[in-house]
RNA sequence: GCCGGGGUGGCGAAACUGGCAGACGCACAGGACUUAAAAUCCUGAGAGGGUAACCCCCUCGUGCGGGUUCGAUUCCCGCCCCCGGCACCA
């Protein structure tokens, strides 16, 4: 038995941590006669050592959890690690250690740091997506991806190095210089697998609504990721030639004023109308020039608008005029049809061009009344618009034009109504090793053919140097690359690429509901009871792609008929950061707070409800040792006043209290006791405010102590300390769990706070005895009144006119009005 | 530029449905205990002023300016500033 009075947390620790693994206190099974709830923090990065910004986290989702269990709910609240990645492969570059054996030591040491914080994880789920009974799914989901159409590969441009002939992430090009060799990068075609998350933009968008317990901005975000836009696809004729020019605009109801045409440098014409001009080469040279500035160019700031002129005209299918076509740097290639036309007179951007390049200014759009923009300026458009030099449009409103105009180029045959997106096909391919081998056989005679299931995995081979040079590692395998076709039995070549590891990410809380299954993913019917996630918390940096993907991924399970929801996570709580000295913490600042350092200091509990009491957790705080102090002193406060009680309590009879037989001080501490379990309650369950929670409990501390000095007492009293003593431990225990199982133990009770019950709130002894109503005169504050709380409102007007200081700001005047707000104040108007 | 979130003591924050602004904690100050210190316990404190002094009393005070109301940190209108995200998306 550890030596009670002195409160040391170290030794609890030990003691609670062995205990709660001795009896896997947090492993669950599936049981339909509970309540379920599923409570996840975003899984780790096994970068090395986890600071107390990341472990912030986990303790949140941890006093969630212990919370959840009180009330009585079957929680599943499991861990693991996000275990592929480039910095693992950097890391191996540099010093030769391979991924595989710094990301399994990584993750050893960090989970003896989540372990040494008390977290109530089920470890018998633990996941790590580099083991290949994870990712083996990947591979299967992926091809059954491949087989719906939802991968599929196409080209794309990549990040290069000449140098090193390698291929590079955006995180290795600093400032457009390969990370290694700080050559200038440049840009290449490769071939390219992409999940078609476009086929759900929509769904992803409208269904973004339904989502109300997620952040605002995590789904105003996500809105403009998705980014929709209602426009018309319209072609424009190409002069003199049998061929025409689609264009994407959203504003159809200018298109009179559309006096040029730009293509994106990428746009098919290029290369054409290039042949055709005079010094073909130039040209090409120019529009090479504008592709690599798009993308080093955003990085670097503003790249000033640019562009030349083809040679060519279109002809304008409005206003029947020829309008010259430009190559135009502004335009994106990868956006709607990669061509715009140029309304100069309603686009700024369209105006600031044709000023440099000296195009026409048309306006055909002007305010309902007043004068019309004059020819060669810009007009802001706004919502009541009407048209002008726009043939028979003239006169109709722009939002009706955008409607009949769509409909007659439709008619007409020239064009279409249309929704574009913002949102793009994912590229998943990387040219890297650590990660998921992608499935697929290239075959000289079917093309490309997936890996069949059973042989799956498709495992990483060992690879057992790391030059950072050359092609996809996983090429330089000869055993891994050649292989049968498992169609035609020939002779193949695998795939070297592996998957983008968010891939990983997206579906990985699944395979928590069932994270040993070797036939599927995960069997539905367990899903069906945990998933989906009722709680989920994580960084607001993954406020787009993790949680979309996720999106994507719980979508297609719905659609392979494996999941009956398509939302994954009910309630996203997405948490602050943890500042030092005002900024961030990082190794390379050197401003990093090792928790188990502090954990030494003071105790895993005392750290735990600091982070939780500091400020709420969405919000970002600035770590101070002070304030963790404060909370280890707040601890041992709770730890004495419990032993100074306990010898009596313990001993103290059973049965329910005689409240109408307490001494004042005792009911005054009933009262505050109930109340706090009522405040308590309320903070967490429906305002889930944890620090206001806190706080509360942290009155009834110094209430209590506050008794114990000069409480007078009846025979009653150890019961009622009892009450309060024991109220506190259970309402504490989510935040320090350590220190409460200890007491719990001291006060006799001997199967632990798992077993324990959330305490019972009773009015009765809630009840005030007496009221202090402010008084207000003319809306400031002039006395405070006691009264009975069963007070009559006359009775109570009446005290509270006759009060002396009332009296002093209205003998003189007439009263007016007396508003009487029940319970809560006295508002008397004089004039 | 667009979108989202904020602005309350020396600091982190609280104030629930429009009802005593600053709970709780940190830091600070004073006191008790101690030979002393630490620890602990108690007390004080938004700013300014009044009173010989005390119980107290008054004025101002939630970014700024208006409004609604008996009463506004809270609701409405107009502005300023800070943080975060997106940003040539036609």
């Amino acid at each position: 038995m550890i030596t009670v009075a002195e409160y040391h947390p170290q030794e609890l620790d030990r003691k609670w941590q062995q205990h709660w693994a001795d009896t896997q206190a947090f492993e669950v099974t599936e049981d339909p006669s509970k309540p379920k709830f599923y409570c996840l923090e975003m899984f780790a990065y096994p970068s090395g050592h986890a600071h107390v910004g990341h472990v912030r986290n986990y303790i949140i989702g941890d006093v969630v959890s212990r919370l959840k269990r009180l009330q009585g709910f079957n929680v599943l609240h499991p861990f693991g690690w996000d275990a592929f990645g480039l910095p693992a492969e950097n890391a191996a570059i540099k010093n030769g250690i391979h991924p595989e054996t710094s990301t399994l030591g990584n993750i050893a040491h960090m989970k003896g740091q989540l372990q040494r914080l008390g977290i109530s994880y089920a470890w018998g789920r633990e996941l790590a997506t580099c083991l290949p009974d994870y990712y083996r799914w990947n591979q299967w989901l992926f091809t059954r991806m491949f087989e719906r159409g939802l991968a599929y590969r196409r080209r794309s441009t990549v990040n290069w190095c000449p140098v090193d002939n390698t291929v590079l992430a955006n995180e290795q090009v600093i400032e457009g210089a390969c990370w290694r060799c700080g050559t200038q990068v440049t840009q290449k075609d490769l071939e390219q697998w992409f999940l078609k998350i476009t086929h759900y933009a929509d769904d992803l968008l409208h269904a973004a609504e339904g989502l109300d317990k997620w952040p605002e901005k995590v789904l105003t975000m996500q809105r403009n990721w998705i980014g929709r836009s209602e426009g018309a696809r319209v072609r424009f004729p190409i002069q003199g030639a049998n061929d025409s020019i689609e264009v994407f605009t959203t504003r159809i109801d200018t298109i009179f004023g559309a006096t040029f045409m730009m293509l994106a440098p990428e746009h098919g014409l290029v290369n054409s109308f290039a042949k055709e001009s005079s010094d073909e080469k130039a040209f090409l040279e120019k529009a090479q020039r504008f592709r690599s500035q798009d993308r080093s160019g955003r990085l670097t700031g503003e790249v000033a608008k640019e562009g030349f002129f083809t040679g060519r005209f279109a002809i304008n299918p409005y206003t029947n005029l020829p309008i010259p076509i430009w190559v135009a740097n502004y335009v994106l290639g990868e956006y709607g049809t990669g061509a715009v036309m140029g309304v100069p007179a309603h686009d700024e951007r369209d105006f600031d061009f044709a000023k440099k390049y000296d195009l026409p200014v048309v306006p055909v759009v002007r305010p309902p009344s007043g004068d019309a923009p004059p020819p060669g300026t810009f007009y802001e458009t706004a919502d009541d618009d009407v048209l002008f030099n726009s043939g028979k449009f003239d006169g109709l409103r722009a939002n009706e034009a955008l409607k009949v105009m769509t409909k007659d180029a439709e008619q007409r045959g020239i064009g279409k109504g249309t929704v574009q997106f913002r949102l793009k096909d994912w590229g998943i391919s990387r040219q890297r090793y650590w990660g998921t081998p992608i499935p697929m056989i290239h075959c000289p005679i079917d093309g490309i053919v997936a890996v069949p299931d059973d042989q799956l995995p498709v495992e990483l081979p060992k690879v057992a140097e790391f030059t950072g040079r050359g092609d996809s590692p996983l090429a330089s395998v000869p055993e891994f690359v050649n292989v049968k076709c498992p169609k035609c039995g020939g002779p193949a070549r695998r795939e070297t690429d592996t998957m983008d590891t968010f891939v990983d990410s997206s579906w990985y809380f699944y395979r928590f509901a069932d994270a040993h299954n070797d036939q599927l993913p995960f069997d539905p019917k367990k899903v069906a009871y945990w998933a989906p996630v009722d709680f989920y918390s994580g960084g607001i940096e993954h406020a787009i792609l993790h949680l979309i993907y996720s999106r994507f991924f719980s979508r297609v399970f719905h659609d392979l008929g494996m999941v009956d929801h398509k939302e994954p996570f009910r309630h996203l709580l997405t948490q602050g950061m943890v500042l030092k000295d005002g900024a961030v913490m990082s190794k390379s600042k050197g401003n990093v707070v090792d928790p188990d350092s502090m954990i030494q200091k003071y105790g895993s509990d005392a750290l735990r409800l600091y982070v939780m009491f500091v400020a709420p957790p969405e919000k970002e705080v600035e770590w101070t040792d002070s304030g963790l102090e404060g909370s280890f002193r707040f601890l041992s406060r709770v730890w004495r006043a419990a032993d100074q009680w306990r010898a009596d309590a313990v001993a103290a009879p059973a049965g329910p209290i005689a409240h109408a037989s307490l001494s004042a001080s005792e009911r005054a501490l009933r009262r505050k006791t109930h109340d706090t379990i009522r405040r308590v309650t309320q903070d967490i369950d429906v305002r889930q405010q944890m620090n206001t929670a806190l706080s509360a409990m942290m009155e009834l501390v110094n209430e209590l102590y506050a008794f114990g000095e000069k409480g007078e007492r009846s025979a009653q009293a150890p019961k009622v300390a009892r009450e309060a003593i024991e109220s506190l431990i259970v309402m504490l225990s989510p935040f320090a769990p350590h220190t409460m199982e200890e007491l719990w133990e001291m006060y006799g009770h001997r199967d632990g706070l798992i077993a324990a019950r959330w305490p019972a709130f009773d009015a009765e002894a809630a009840k005030a005895e007496e009221l202090e109503i402010p008084v207000q005169v003319n809306g400031k504050l002039r006395s405070v009144v006691r009264v009975a709380p069963t007070i009559a409102d006359a009775e109570l007007e009446k005290i509270a006119l006759a009060d002396p200081n009332v009296q002093a700001h209205t003998t003189g005047k007439t009263v007016k009005k007396v508003v009487i707000v029940k319970g809560r104040l006295v508002s008397v108007v004089v004039a």
